[in-house]
DNA sequence: AAAGCTTGTTACCCTCTGGTAACCCCGTAT
DNA sequence: ATACGGGGTTACCAGAGGGTAACAAGCTTT
């Protein structure tokens, strides 16, 4: 079916049908086989470009990792004061999740795998979202509970969005990141008194 | 190595080992051996009490997610106000995964399993806990965003209890649930305003 | 046009593990 | 003592799927 390709570009259509498969399926209901079929292309040729399934899988996961990081960092220092670094995150947020949907699922998914490498990959990126965001939040209160909601607003995000996308709901990421936006900001200014 | 057991409490006995068992390592990391094994009994005996691994499996789901859906509506329903019910209500849910440990690894925790069915489940049991939070969320606003929102909130808790236990801390539930409510409530009200 | 690299395929192996058939042991009732 | 029933074990099967060795088919360069 499918042409011959040089090795980069194989390469590279292997990443973009993987993490549709993945996304939809799971890592343990795919088969190396699935994937390959879905590429157009047998088992081995996989194999040419990465040495395991589980060194397939952690390359879609560092890409959509990034892709993520740089949308919501970039989002933030683009904001001028703390609401509206808040507004500009969520939104980036939502935003990444609307065009990049299969990676959402693959990340966050109900279906994405965990075994222990995995978990680790995830965890990082999780954390390194919650890294941006953890400015937002007051400095006077402790480090140690700042760390803390700033993962719970995380959470937030991915749980709405979790929610959205597997309804298969499409909403105006702007819509959705301002509302979620005002909810979080009066929350945290309420942290704030309260630290 | 273990002594010969009623049926009954075999039973009873399997899926508190399990529960742990898999929590830790997740569905797919665990081998029905490995259930047998820290059970200190031999695979058959398994399969005379639960018809297949994944049977198991969803009985645990279902189990835990009766644990926590009980814990947060009672919370919930003994509150006066929307306030008052945020905050037992966190409380409760906090509470839940302090004690009952394993019991949200295995719903929640990276490790997770998601297959078809198991995924059904667990995302029943988040709509059900969200079903039962969306009453704080002011009439006012769309029943549809009612309901994302809601869900956003279960992410919030889902989220900071991902974190803390996976790190390993302790905090007093009572606390963390006082702090994150006051986030919450506070986030609530401003969504009413903004509606 | 023939050597030689690159891309791709066929056919296979091997392990892991869910699931089961057949058998054993021990207490109890006849 | 013996038959019987429930709890447990040993030993095995079968399928799935990750991974690979060996081979085929194109381009390209000389």
């Amino acid at each position: 079916m499918s042409m011959r390709l040089p090795a980069s570009a194989r390469r590279e259509q292997i990443l973009d049908v993987s993490v549709q498969v993945f996304a939809r399926n799971g890592f343990h209901s795919t088969s190396m086989n699935d994937v390959a079929d879905a590429a157009g292309v047998t088992k081995p040729v996989l194999y040419q470009h990465f040495d395991s399934k589980q060194d397939l899988y952690l390359a879609l996961l560092e890409e959509a990792g990034n892709r993520l990081r740089t949308a919501v960092s970039k989002a933030v220092a683009g904001a001028a004061n703390g609401k509206e670094q808040t507004e500009m995150g969520f939104r980036a947020y939502f935003r990444w999740v609307a065009e990049d949907h299969d990676a959402f699922l693959l990340l966050f998914g109900s279906r994405a795998n965990r075994d222990e490498e995995s978990t680790t990959t995830i965890r990082r990126i999780t954390a390194e979202t919650a890294k941006a965001i953890a400015p937002l939040i007051a400095a006077d209160i402790e480090p140690e509970h700042q760390r803390t909601l700033a993962q719970g607003l995380v959470g937030l995000a991915e749980g709405v969005s979790r929610y959205l996308v597997e309804r298969g709901d499409t909403v105006d990421p702007d819509v959705l990141g301002q509302q979620v936006a005002d909810m979080a900001w009066a929350g945290l200014r309420a942290v704030h008194r309260t630290g």
